[in-house]
DNA sequence: AAAATCGTTTTCACAATATGAAATTATCAA
DNA sequence: TTGATAATTTCATATTGTGAAAACGATTTT
């Protein structure tokens, strides 16, 4: 299938050893060697002894027929971030917001300088935006980006701007520091923000930020619809569907 | 806190990797580097730049402060050998069977050449048997484990008793490939198998097997006691509860 | 304000380490 | 049996990861 994979210099082995482990998580059971060498362009040879060494670890099982992914990998991720069960908490305010605009509900996470989509609910339209669930963006495109950006201040969004060089997907993205400031802070102030076609052109975004009792932030939740169909007094649903999934945090 | 780790020797930067990992899942939320590094004594140098190719692929989240695993895990783990939720499905059962008996009552998998330990109720008694949940024993010394030998036949049998050397933990462990034949044949046969003091002095089992629909076998269940205390017609009890967790499949 | 302290990140010369071609073994078909 | 395919192991080699030390950044102390 896909060869290059993705090409993230890191430390060589453990990039592959990546690769190898995602390559098992795309099929449904047990995938031999040969063909986990060949998806992420590895000798046989290689591939097998990094296999053998994650096998060690249970990070990899080796049924009788070919290689599966490990039972360590549930331990592990059960002490991963005790993530909210969104699915559960989210999904029914996302599908009630979504039925009543007609338009895409989307809720999203940051993780770094990005923010990812969790989950999601898309109307039963013809024209319509949508999401693919564990997608990511990069803050600076997103009206949840912006306004998790605009909490930390304007030199954090510097900072930002640096490490990031806050890359172009559109002609509307933000491209200046000073802009992308501007934009973060007032959207932090107003507690929403908007996406003007930043990411992709054709679509627009509000967003708004969803937090737990402490007043943390800890999830986005957005409407993504056809620019021409916005409205912008749809910030006040968006806020009354932010306090009902709070109110079952 | 423990220096030397499993040294289970693979590729070295892959094992340094998985133990910094699991050095990571022992802490609630996030750690530093240099804790993590005194962990699995490597120097901070090397660890950041392990920790730096993780975070890469998302496999262990950097917040503000210090490290957490990452999100990628739960979608890779979600993958991960559909493992059917034991917890829901056995553990009424277990308590229930251990409550009648008041002994230890234990549901094993098979995990290539051992047998994992996932769930188990134990009696308000004060000598009890208690086996830590995702511990391991190797198939040679558990009940469980000869009745699944015991379906592959004399000569996987055999294959097994090089590969592994059949290693003793206590005097009662079996150490020749013919007796161990003779114990896992006939357990299989019957549908059930003991353990006699063989992975610890003092404890003795009784264990049948539990199968999905297709009849193949997908866990194990197993009482645990004082050998002295153990009874064989606790044997027909083990088969009722393997009956009613067959039924909740 | 400087200065000092502590943790993290980057750099770089070096040799230990992972590599892959080829040889070996295991598995299976004809 | 022979032949073909896949999984391991071996081994000489240079590529790759290593760790000491230095730079950086954030706090705290003087």
């Amino acid at each position: 299938m896909s060869e290059p994979q993705d090409r993230a210099s890191g430390i060589q082995v453990i990039d592959r050893a990546v690769c190898l482990m995602q390559a098992l998580a795309r099929y449904p059971h047990p995938v031999s060697l040969k063909i986990l060498a060949a998806e992420c362009g590895l000798h046989a040879s290689t591939a097998h002894r990094i296999l053998a060494t994650l096998a060690l670890h249970h990070w990899v099982d080796k049924p009788s027929e070919g290689y599966a992914l490990g039972s360590a990998l549930v331990r592990l991720a059960a002490r991963a971030r005790p993530a909210p069960r969104w699915r559960e908490i989210a999904l029914p305010i996302l599908a009630e917001l979504c039925e009543a605009l007609g338009e895409s509900v989307n809720l999203t996470v940051r993780e770094g300088d990005e923010v990812v989509y969790v989950e999601r609910s898309v109307p039963n339209r013809m024209m319509r935006v949508e999401q693919v669930i564990g997608t990511r963006a990069p803050l600076h495109v997103t009206s949840v980006g912006k306004i998790l950006l605009g909490a930390e201040g304007a030199t954090a969004i510097s900072r930002y701007a640096e490490r990031t060089g806050l890359l172009p997907l559109t002609k509307n993205t933000i491209r200046q520091t000073e802009a992308l400031i501007d934009a973060c802070l007032t959207a932090a102030h107003t507690g929403f923000a908007f996406d003007n076609e930043e990411a992709e052109i054709g679509v627009g975004c509000i967003g708004v930020l969803v937090r737990d009792a402490d007043g943390v932030p800890v999830a986005g939740l957005s409407i993504s619809s056809p620019i021409e169909r916005r409205q912008d007094h749809w910030v006040t649903h968006l806020q009354a569907a932010a306090k009902k999934i709070e109110a079952r945090l």
